[in-house]
DNA sequence: TGTGAAATTACATGTTGTGCAGAATTGACG
DNA sequence: CGTCAATTCTGCACAACATGTAATTTCACA
């Protein structure tokens, strides 16, 4: 009976790993991660050190690390986007709903990482298997070998850089605008080839095909 | 007299800098970084062991990590740049220029990334510095305020998105196609705004317009 | 209730990274 | 040349990290 889907043993798996994760959090945001240790957060969980290193490879992890389960739920909604849709804008509408997911983690990992910046280039590290994902998905979906043709790789690069920079901007703005705003705004300017704002109307040089080699090298 | 600028003491310093680098490079090719200890790479350099975090913080940094004066360099070529160039297009060259110039580390710290992959998201992560950099440089030529706008941040994580993509693409390629050329098409797409190569001129959908909003979440 | 697989645990161990205090080196100045 | 201050290097101690191993407990299923 019941969902018949996770039996007991699974259920209570899940459950120690979100225990572990939220007390990570929990004491980071009190103490900052470098204070504390995986042994508190162990006992705060009330498991071994041992079993801690049995679901995340080190605290960090437990911080800003990423869910196999959540990135197969990612992978299936890009999936689920209809397929004349521009990759782009498929990945724009996955990594926004991502963002928006307001879930009870977010919060307080941004204000762990708030009080420890040095997180924010490990977390985007940890997107690395979300980004194989995504680019296998659109790989499928555009009908190309991801190993030897570019454009997933590139697009799906390009979207969490477009992801990356909302971020950093809304952080460093004081976190004055909607994080949507800037997101959105990036994925358009990313999608009109990220010519400058302003085309300086007057002087008559356009936009030159650029000289592909490179200058020479100073002595 | 001679050229008067730095003294006997940081040239000294710059020294061992470069033999622990090289130390730690050369050991890592031959048994791969996670077998090589700190010790053995001090001992290669003939310093001590905590002399070597004096000069880079972990065992990682001295493989892939990023010398400030390595910025400082690239910092200058960006600046040099015409101003009327497309930023993009800038931050194109200087990078071209990094990855081509191929100083003795790079084809070594290609070849310890190849025996292990996993140093390839921290590599990235120690762009960190380097994109800080650019998108000063950036902010400053389009006379825009970085910490609002968001365009300097955007062109920069862009930029170094296409970079990580060629290589990711070149390795996993078997590295037959030039990176050079890859890294080269990477900027005419996203300077082309991404969008998909072949547009599929069968089926009468024509790219719509996106709904912003997300879609509902499933319960 | 018994059985086998999976999870948790304690223990041992090698490595990392940092603080600290003393020794050694450097460069300036008389 | 000799002294002296500043910087750099070094050994030592030590907490924390991360992993292998083997024993023990928990759980699903028959």
């Amino acid at each position: 009976m019941e969902t018949a889907g996770p039996g007991r043993r699974e259920r209570k798996k899940s459950l120690t790993r979100h225990a572990l994760r939220m007390a990570a959090l929990r004491l980071s945001v009190e103490s900052g991660l470098q204070k504390v240790t995986v042994e508190e957060i162990a006992d705060a969980a009330d498991v071994s050190v041992r079993t801690f290193y049995s679901y995340f490879p080190s605290k960090e992890d437990a911080i800003i690390g990423f869910d196999a389960s959540r990135v197969e739920q990612l992978r299936e909604a890009l999936a689920a986007r209809p397929l004349e849709e521009e990759p782009l804008w498929s990945l724009h509408v996955v990594l926004g709903e991502m963002l928006s997911e307001s879930s009870e983690v977010w919060p307080l990992r941004m204000q762990v990482i708030r009080a420890d910046p040095s997180l924010l280039p490990r977390m985007f590290s940890s997107f690395t298997i979300f980004e194989r994902a995504m680019t296998d998905v659109i790989a499928q979906r555009t009908h190309v070998d991801p190993k030897t043709d570019l454009y997933p790789s590139l697009v799906t690069s390009v979207a969490t850089a477009a992801f990356r920079s909302s971020i950093d901007v809304w952080r460093s703005s004081g976190e004055i605008k909607e994080l949507s705003d800037l997101f959105d705004h990036a994925f358009t300017s990313v999608s009109n080839g990220l010519r400058r704002s302003v085309p300086t109307p007057r002087g008559s040089a356009s936009a030159t095909a650029p000289v592909t080699s490179a200058p020479s090298r100073r002595s």
